[in-house]
DNA sequence: GAGTTTGAAACT
DNA sequence: CAGTTTCAAACTC
């Protein structure tokens, strides 16, 4: 895409044509045409009904059609509302605006703010508008249905005027290729929102031309819009710090509509057939943007998949690792469908009743810091899609290696810990074997799997199987490493404490390895064994299964407030990533009949997976991550080797887990349905004196009353 | 990279 | 439910 989007703005528009490859000329064709579609609407029909269906589209609660209705007479109050509520939303109507209000002060204001300046757009004014800054904030706080009316009064007159630019398909071109221009450097987070939007409109077009209606033209014109507030936000420097803060806001509520709506990287292939290739174009333009795009969250939001009701095979966040040393992960996946398989049971909830805001609230917070963009970025980052390839490109790239290389790049590149890279060869995939399936999540190209049914085409039979498994064991696909809720607390710097660690929840069977190896699923969890263990000669550095356990071989035969002390301090660091979890698991909404995705996630020890450990001397892990050196904690070179914890080792803070899951729950009743109690079953009345014992009754007593939590802060 | 070991998952 | 088999990851060479 390189060359055409060196297109100079100011370099004519035949120019522009010439060198525009033929996708972006049909976009202009579709874009033309729609223009005509719009002339014959009218503004409240265009703006209600362009509400209506993004929001039905992107499955937000729809909002009650009166309310949408009134959106015809709407306000630019509404506007804001709706653009701190749903980028779609914002969308649409500031695409509105765009066409009806040439000369209101909105447009006057994005046009301002706007470094494009299209070729023909001599008489759009480039200059500030006087409105645009000094009364912004009222213009986006007070109707301004005056000046709709009298925008529509011009429409007219303005659509037929091919010299406004914003009516010209060329110059909508322009637009769109100046963006793609403005894809590097700094701008990279930014065009990988752009991207984001874009491809995420894909759908909802092809929808849209199919019946066709007009919104497919409102997204049309959506991506010249999102290309212009791009800009506007990067190049905030000319802009008063008042329109900073209201396009940031709007342009988050982009960024935030993408992390919960993007599946851009996972249908972006099937899209481009009908798109053109704009979208595609724009991450492929720009690899900086991969970095970006990790924030993307796929979800089943494809042409297809967006008419079709999402099965119920639960949401898979769960897969999602987050470590901060995770946070550069730069891959997205590209997985023809992605990999999350999302279901009514755990997508996020977009309760009607909740407002966007309250919505947004629950996903993220309303202004994160540096630091906390960054984790809930990362939470909303489905590890899969973070750790392979840089979009198709990338993955492409990497496939054409052998499986395991596959793998071992990944590995070896310390970002890969949590992906889910199958290397299944019988069970298709189908089984709790395979570690994608096992994660809930599809297997994406770098698996190196065999007759693979774990793919969105095989979706039924992959639902049909979990449904199977989940009969067998509503545990299947439970978490298997849960963690008291007061690991964190009461960890600090009181070794004394001993905080309910996280143990894993059905305990390991180890006979050879010692608990020792990451055959241990406890060890592997980065997890002492506990009384639910039935492991043999239990050496697990993380804590024993007799309670005597240490971290560090050396001092195995200390005793369990050492033990439970040093745990602490793993679990301060499992516990800080599940609360960097919480938010994700917040907004995960898998109601209890469907365990699989509620809660789940892997956490992931601050070192990479696949290094072997050292044998004789432990590595003092990164100073970065203050895993182990940290703390204070006073032997760090006794400690264990670093466990892979990634995989099916979501960890979940047992409170926040529903009953049925905790298996110190007296109610749980799983043990009655579990195939084999003995493994699902937690411990029961054997709760001794030892302070092992003593955590683990804790965490039952903590258990009882708690559910996944819907509030972020708990 | 091939072969071995291991333990979870699945099966009987 | 226990024993066995299957399976794929972890591990070793």
């Amino acid at each position: 895409m390189g060359e055409g989007v060196e297109i100079s703005a100011k370099e004519s528009n035949q120019e522009e044509r010439e060198v525009m490859d033929t996708p972006e000329r049909s976009k202009n064709n579709q874009i033309a045409t729609s223009i005509s579609k719009f002339e014959n609407l009218s503004f409240e029909a265009v703006i209600s009904v362009s509400v209506f269906e993004i929001i039905r589209e992107r499955k937000v609660a729809s909002r009650p059609a009166s309310v949408l209705l009134h959106l015809g007479e709407c306000s630019l109050a509404i506007v804001e509302l709706f653009a701190n509520a749903n980028l779609s939303v914002t969308f649409s109507l500031m695409i509105v605006f765009l066409l009806r209000l040439q000369d209101s002060p909105v447009f006057n204001f994005l046009n301002s703010l706007s470094p494009i300046k299209p070729v023909k757009s001599i008489h759009i004014t480039q200059t500030i508008n006087p409105l645009s800054f000094a009364t912004l904030p009222s213009v986006f706080t007070s109707p301004h249905v005056s000046s709709l009316r009298e925008s529509r009064f011009l429409r007219r007159h303005q659509l037929s005027d091919p010299s406004k630019p914003e009516f010209s398909s060329d110059d909508r071109s322009t637009v769109i290729q100046i963006s793609l221009r403005h894809s590097c450097g700094l701008k990279a987070k930014h065009m990988a929102d752009y991207a984001c939007n874009t491809s995420a409109l894909v759908p909802f077009v092809q929808e849209a031309s199919q019946r066709g209606s007009y919104g497919s033209e409102v997204n049309i014109e959506g991506r010249v819009l999102v290309s212009k507030l791009e800009r506007e936000v990067n190049q905030s420097t000319c802009s008063p710090s008042l329109e900073k803060e209201h396009l940031s806001g709007l342009y988050r509520g982009m960024r935030r509509r993408c992390l919960v709506f993007e599946m851009a990287g996972g249908r972006r292939k099937h899209m481009d057939e009908n798109s053109g290739s704009d979208s595609s174009a724009l991450l492929q333009s720009d690899g900086n943007t991969s970095s970006n795009d990790q924030k993307l969250l796929p979800m089943r939001t494809g042409n297809d998949s967006s008419r079709r009701v999402l099965p119920g095979i639960g949401l898979h966040l769960n897969a999602l690792a987050t470590t901060p040393k995770d946070y550069k992960i730069v891959n997205h996946d590209s997985s023809a469908s992605g990999r999350l398989l999302i279901g009514p049971s755990s997508s996020v909830n977009f309760h009607p009743s909740t407002t966007g805001q309250e919505l947004l609230n629950n996903i993220l917070p309303v202004a994160p810091s540096d630091r906390e963009i960054d984790s809930i970025d990362n939470a909303l980052l489905p590890v899969e899609d973070a750790c392979q390839g840089s979009g198709y490109m990338a993955n492409e790239e990497i496939n054409q290696n052998s499986p395991k290389k596959k793998r071992r790049r990944v590995e070896q590149s310390g970002e890969g810990d949590s992906c889910k890279r199958c290397n299944c060869k019988k069970s298709k995939c189908l089984k709790l074997y395979c570690e994608c399936f096992a994660a809930g999540v599809y297997c994406v190209e770098p698996c190196a799997c065999i007759d693979c049914f774990n793919k969105p085409i095989h979706e039924d039979t992959v639902l049909a199987t979990r449904k199977q498994i989940e009969s067998r064991n509503p545990l299947a696909f439970a978490p298997k490493v849960i963690r008291g809720p007061d690991s964190l607390s009461e960890t600090g710097d009181d070794s004394s404490k001993t905080p309910a660690s996280a143990r894993h929840k059905r305990g390991c069977n180890c006979k050879k390895s010692g608990c020792l190896k990451k055959y241990c699923e406890c060890y592997q969890g980065g997890v002492g064994c506990s009384i639910n263990c039935r492991c043999e000669g239990c050496k697990n550095a993380f804590g024993r299964k007799d309670g005597s356990g240490v971290i560090g071989m050396e001092v195995e035969v200390e005793e369990d407030e050492t033990d439970m002390s040093e745990k602490s301090v793993l679990d301060q660091s499992f516990q800080k990533t599940a609360i960097e979890n919480d938010l994700e698991q917040n907004i995960d909404s898998a109601p209890p009949a469907t365990p699989l995705r509620a809660g789940r996630q892997s956490v992931q020890l601050p070192f990479s997976s696949k290094k072997k450990p050292p044998r004789s001397s432990f590595p003092s892990i990164g100073s970065s991550s203050g895993f182990y050196a940290g703390q204070g904690f006073g032997k760090p070179r006794f400690l264990p080797p670093p466990p892979k914890f990634d995989k099916h080792f979501e960890t979940v803070r047992e409170d926040e887990m529903p009953d049925f899951l905790q298996g110190g729950s007296p109610v749980s009743g799983i043990k009655s349905l579990s195939p084999n109690g003995k493994r699902v079953s937690p411990p029961h009345g054997a709760v001794g004196t030892s302070p092992r014992l003593r955590s683990s009754r804790k965490l039952i007593l903590q258990s009882i009353p708690s559910f996944p939590s819907l509030t972020p802060n708990q």
